[in-house]
RNA sequence: GUGGGCGUAGCUCAGUAGGUUAGAGCGUCGGGUUGUGGCCCCGGAGGCCGUGGGUUCGAAACCCACCGCUCACCCCA
């Protein structure tokens, strides 16, 4: 009893887990309605992939990293996030030479050695989604129209924010602006923000402090910056986004995470988070296939945090899973408990959820338990029952009881039961 | 890594001028109905009061430390 899950690790219990299934089922649904086939790939890959594609100095790589070494001495990382390692396998297997545009997606467990907090576990859960090969803006507008889709059909309001951060040719010559610009500001500026500004420039637009946000409303703006072909981009983006009557915001103070980044970047945003207020996010990456050593080809993916959705779910008066068994059997007696033995096995061999309990307890418990476990028949037969070839099949939801005929051929009675019952 | 809040039954929580056998609701098990669930009534089980130390005749309560949970910063899905 001492023994408990590590900080930041949580058990998914039943209840949660129906929910969870209910979510992965619609996401998957809607995934395949763009064209979308899951990959599944490994949770630990050697140290240096997530090196170059997260970027070395971002925190993820330089201090949240649950990495150890292999007993041949390699260092190996549990995955903190899904794009380098279906990159990793989309490289590995050449899937560009399969089709010149692969849609992939991918769910599972990821890893950040972070202290926990609402929205935020040191095991967590993503639904990760790539499309590799092409570059145009419609697959841009495309693929945040498609998590937007999913978060609608789960009955959420989330807000989508968008922004470009350019490409190598322009996004130099406004990292140099603000870096200017930054150098200018000297005093002006939080502890937080003086440290970042060495570390990730980007990073001080999105700065909480007021005072810091007050000094960057005449901070250079990277959508003034953008090269004519970046600009052109995002431009279609936009109209895109507009013809399929998304509403989006453009944020041009954005700034997402992870370094491979390029031009369009978005955000799906929620204020019933606690302090996390993205649920998903995402953006293109034209630069990192080649970077981890495969062709030179784009990309864009998202990811969307599962226990965040979780939360929203939940929050606003989670759904009761339905019906989870289809019948009960109630058996009185030694006897009857060994014939329903065997009824149980034939009735799950027609496809029906079928449960009894083996601790011979009254029939009002086993009637308690049959209702417990949302059980919409439920067989009673004892003794009399089997004298007679009869049992009482009891509809739990209207309190109609019918005598159903035993039958020595199982077979061919729980199908009888099936139809009765479907 | 930094800061705030909180640790009493499976769950949600009462219980402090320090006082004897630590409570409620929900849940669970059983009974009321010798073979019928949800409502009702009755009863049972279930607690190192987070851990260790200190103060005291006496600590769930007061003090200290540690551990855990949680929220926030940072960062991010």
């Amino acid at each position: 009893m001492h023994i408990k899950a590590l900080k930041g690790f949580k058990d998914i219990l039943p209840q949660e887990a129906a929910l969870w299934q209910h979510i992965e089922g619609r996401a998957r649904d809607i995934f395949q309605r763009f064209g979308y086939r899951e990959i599944k790939v490994p949770i630990l890959e050697k140290t240096g992939l997530f090196a170059r594609s997260i970027g070395e100095t971002t925190d993820i790589v330089e201090k949240e990293m649950y990495s150890f070494a292999d007993r041949n001495g390699e260092s190996l990382t549990m995955r903190p996030e899904g794009t380098a390692s279906v990159l990793r396998s989309f490289i590995e297997h050449n899937l560009h030479s399969e089709r010149p545009l692969q849609k992939l997606y991918t769910m599972g467990p990821m890893f950040r050695h972070e202290r926990p907090q609402k929205g935020r576990l040191r095991q967590f859960h993503q639904m990760s989604v790539e499309a590799l090969g092409v570059d145009r803006p419609e697959l841009d507008a495309e693929i945040m129209a498609m998590a937007w889709m999913l978060l609608v059909d789960l009955g959420l309001k989330v807000s989508l924010e968008i922004n470009s951060l350019g490409c190598q040719e322009c996004r130099p010559l406004f990292n140099k602006a603000l870096l200017k610009f930054l150098a200018d500001s000297k005093g002006e500026l939080c502890p937080d923000c003086e440290r970042r500004q060495e570390k990730n420039p980007l990073r001080v637009l999105d700065c909480k402090n007021a005072k810091c946000q007050a000094h960057y409303v005449n901070a250079p703006v990277i959508l003034d910056y953008l090269c004519s072909d970046c600009a052109a981009h995002f431009q279609v983006v936009e109209d895109c986004l507009r013809d399929l009557n998304i509403d989006y915001k453009v944020n041009s103070f954005m700034v997402r995470g992870l370094d491979y980044y390029t031009r369009t970047t978005f955000e799906l945003i929620t204020h019933d988070l606690g302090a996390q207020s993205a649920v998903g996010a995402g953006g293109r990456y034209d630069g990192l296939i080649a970077q981890l050593g495969g062709p030179a080809l784009p990309g864009i993916g998202f990811a969307l945090g599962m226990e965040r959705l979780v939360l929203l779910l939940t929050a606003d008066g989670g759904e009761a899973p339905g019906d989870i068994i289809d019948i009960f059997l109630a058996a009185l007696g030694p006897a009857a408990g060994r014939r329903a033995f065997a009824m149980l096995h034939a009735l799950r061999l027609q496809g029906l959820r079928a449960v009894m309990d083996y601790t011979s307890r009254s029939l009002k418990s086993q009637m308690k338990q049959a209702a417990r476990c949302g059980s919409r028949f439920t067989l009673i037969m004892g003794d009399d029952e089997l004298s007679s070839g009869r049992a009482m099949l009891r509809d739990m939801a209207s309190h109609e009881q019918r005598e159903i005929e035993l039958s020595a051929d199982l077979r061919a009675w729980s199908k009888a039961v099936a139809e009765i019952i479907s």
